[in-house]
RNA sequence: CGGGGCGUAGCGUAGCUUGGUAGCGCGCUUGGUUCGGGACCAAGAGGUCGUGGGUUCAAAUCCCACCGCCCCGACCA
């Protein structure tokens, strides 16, 4: 490509519309532009890498024996009906009606279109296990499109389904991804890491996230560096350190506590209780009904293991009148001592636990000297806390950390939902009839691009990785006579280069070399050969690799020196 | 949806408090000089000041409503 033919509208200054650094660098260097919030225009260099991205997944899919296929983005709306995501997914679908008023979906996601498909296609336990895949736009109704293309309205995934026989099957399915997922990344020069993660709406068994760390990432992970355990922080788990029982508990207490709502305020003085020996109450309204949740006073509710405990997703946190209806006090006196009408849950970290102080269900009152076991009536124990950085890792004990991480990928088994809402069931050896086990596989293309570009970038500009660069080598004369010795000799490696197979372009744009030394390092081509007058009359070019030492090459070795380059990157 | 910020030329912005001519930088056009790290000089083109309404002799500026964008929270690849 010629520069001068190409369109790669760089800017010198950041448009105001963008925040973190890969989105600035996105449009600065000339790869998208923003049609409205949330949607974006792939010019031509963007576009150049996000095929660079789709190729990579599409070679590793294949090379999993994944089966390319391509599904319509427009869904009816009765095969979501079918699964019950009509209601369930409801937030996210995007849907537009025909000429007859008649609804259609946007597709976000393709479970219900795969498993229609091999409902109809697949009846035998000898055509499986099959895994179908699809590289294609999807539409969600994002509650707020984010850093450009990290979240937005419309997307490029890559999605894939497996169906088997056998449980066993499912989980050879699931590592062959795995597998898949973590070459795909590395190849797209992405430092991963493969974190449990929660199941969500899609109402899997488990599941893995691919993350990549970022300070700029949606994500929390938790992880423990000498175990390897790692967590998205809502799936993310830390050993219940058991909240001391201290001897000789008295009775309850209630004592006067004018003014404190919260459990700050009793760490203070004159109360001086600590957060540790506090049980904090909190109240949520499950399937209409009031749930009453403990936590010990420092921990944090998990909401995500809240729906693993309860076994719904349909709660939210109750308003402070539907409290005072049920309880007879306000958010920050609340209390569960003796209350025996409600279902109470408690966190694993407060069994066992006495000299508590907790809400007396008075305003303005609490009560110390609480006994969990003597005063309480917990229905159910369980695992409810966010964990924290610093906790114990619960597989080996060490402090766990925590960073922020970008989802890049995303890996689930799924079990028999789909299949059995769409009968995608095959008959096994002995003619019985069994649904498939479905696993289900995502990797947000764009986003992945726009990580790379979070990952790798320095003061200059994009860094990108050969993998993925739109051009590899950007070839810089620095004059552009065309009988000049310089532009005859840009014209001649351009050629040489194209014969190789390089993704070559020729900065053979009538500017000045700062300006051209500029451009290139801030889109980032991973080598530039600078050509110019003072090396040439050397016998030399400049190669010099992005964020690299310049170094002269003979004219004459030029191209096996630039193959070289790229092939060390 | 809740909270915060912002809409002025393609991009970045000043002007708004205290109403009266819309300014600057980048980019763009033309000419010239330059030519190894985002050159310089000169002359130009380009603006319904987000939209609608109100106040006023007069509104980018004050008031109201709406729309859009960005950030923080709930959602996700």
């Amino acid at each position: 490509m010629r520069w001068s033919q190409a369109f790669i509208p760089t800017l010198k200054e950041t448009p105001a519309e963008a925040e973190i650094i890969s989105h600035k660098l996105l449009l600065r260097a000339g790869l998208i532009r923003k049609l409205t919030g949330g949607l974006y225009i792939f010019l031509p260099l963007g576009l150049r890498a996000l095929h660079k991205v789709e190729q990579i997944v599409r070679e590793e899919m294949d090379r999993a024996g994944a089966l390319e296929i391509l599904m319509p983005a427009l869904q009816p709306p009765e095969i979501w009906q079918q699964s019950g995501r009509y209601q369930t997914a409801e937030g996210v679908l995007l849907k537009a009606r025909d000429r007859a008023k008649r609804e259609w979906i946007l597709g976000p996601t393709h479970e219900e279109v795969v498993t229609t498909l091999v409902a109809g296609e697949l009846s035998s336990y000898r055509q499986l296990p099959k895994n179908f895949y699809q590289i294609q736009t999807k539409f969600r109704d994002e509650i707020r499109p984010r850093f450009g293309l990290m979240r937005a309205k419309e997307f490029v995934m890559k999605d894939a389904y497996s169906f088997d026989v056998t449980d066993e099957g499912a989980q050879i399915s699931y590592k062959k991804m795995y597998d898949a997922y973590a070459r795909i990344f590395e190849r797209c020069g992405l430092k991963t890491i493969a974190v449990e993660a929660d199941t969500g709406v899609m109402g899997g068994k488990f599941s893995h996230e691919f993350m990549v760390p970022a300070e700029t990432g949606e994500n929390e992970v938790v992880y423990c560096d000498s175990c390897h355990y790692a967590a998205n922080l809502e799936k993310a788990t830390s050993q219940a350190t058991k909240t001391d029982a201290v001897a000789a508990s008295a009775m309850p207490e209630k004592f006067a506590t004018p003014g404190v709502a919260t459990i700050e305020d009793l760490t203070k003085p004159p109360f001086d209780t600590p957060a540790t020996r506090q049980i904090k109450t909190l109240v949520y309204v499950v399937e209409n009904k009031p749930v009453i949740i403990l936590m010990r006073g420092d921990h944090q509710l998990n909401e995500a293991k809240l729906t693993g405990a309860l076994g719904t997703g349909t709660f939210r946190p109750a308003e402070a009148e539907e409290i005072f209806a049920a309880l007879k006090a306000h958010p920050g006196s609340l209390g569960a001592a003796g209350l025996k009408d409600f279902q109470i849950h408690a966190d694993e970290t407060l069994r066992g636990a006495s000299e508590m102080t907790t809400g007396a269900n008075e305003d303005g009152f609490h009560l110390r000297h609480v006994d969990i076991a003597r005063d309480f009536a917990v229905n159910k124990w369980s695992d409810l806390r966010l964990a924290a950085a610093g906790e114990a890792c619960a597989r080996c004990g060490q402090p766990l950390k925590m960073r922020r991480a970008i989802e890049v990928g995303h890996v689930f088994k799924l079990g028999t939902k789909y299949s059995e809402a769409f009968n995608a069931c095959f008959l096994d050896e002995s003619g019985k009839k069994q649904p498939a086990i479905m696993g289900c596989y995502g990797i947000g293309v764009t986003r992945t691009l726009q990580a790379v570009v979070e990952q790798c970038n320095d003061k200059d500009g994009i860094v990108w990785p050969v993998s993925v660069a739109p051009y590899t080598v950007c070839l810089t004369p620095l004059s552009v006579a065309p009988d000049g010795a310089v532009m005859k000799l840009a014209e001649r490696l351009y050629s040489e280069l194209k014969e190789r197979g390089v993704e070559v372009i020729l900065d053979d744009r009538d500017e000045r070399p700062g300006f051209k030394f500029k451009d290139s390092e801030l889109i980032g081509f991973p080598i530039r050969v600078g050509i110019g007058e003072k090396s040439l009359a050397k016998g030399e070019v400049e190669l010099k690799p992005r964020g690299g030492a310049l170094t002269p090459v003979k004219v004459e070795e030029a191209v096996e020196k630039v193959l070289a380059a790229l092939s060390a990157r």
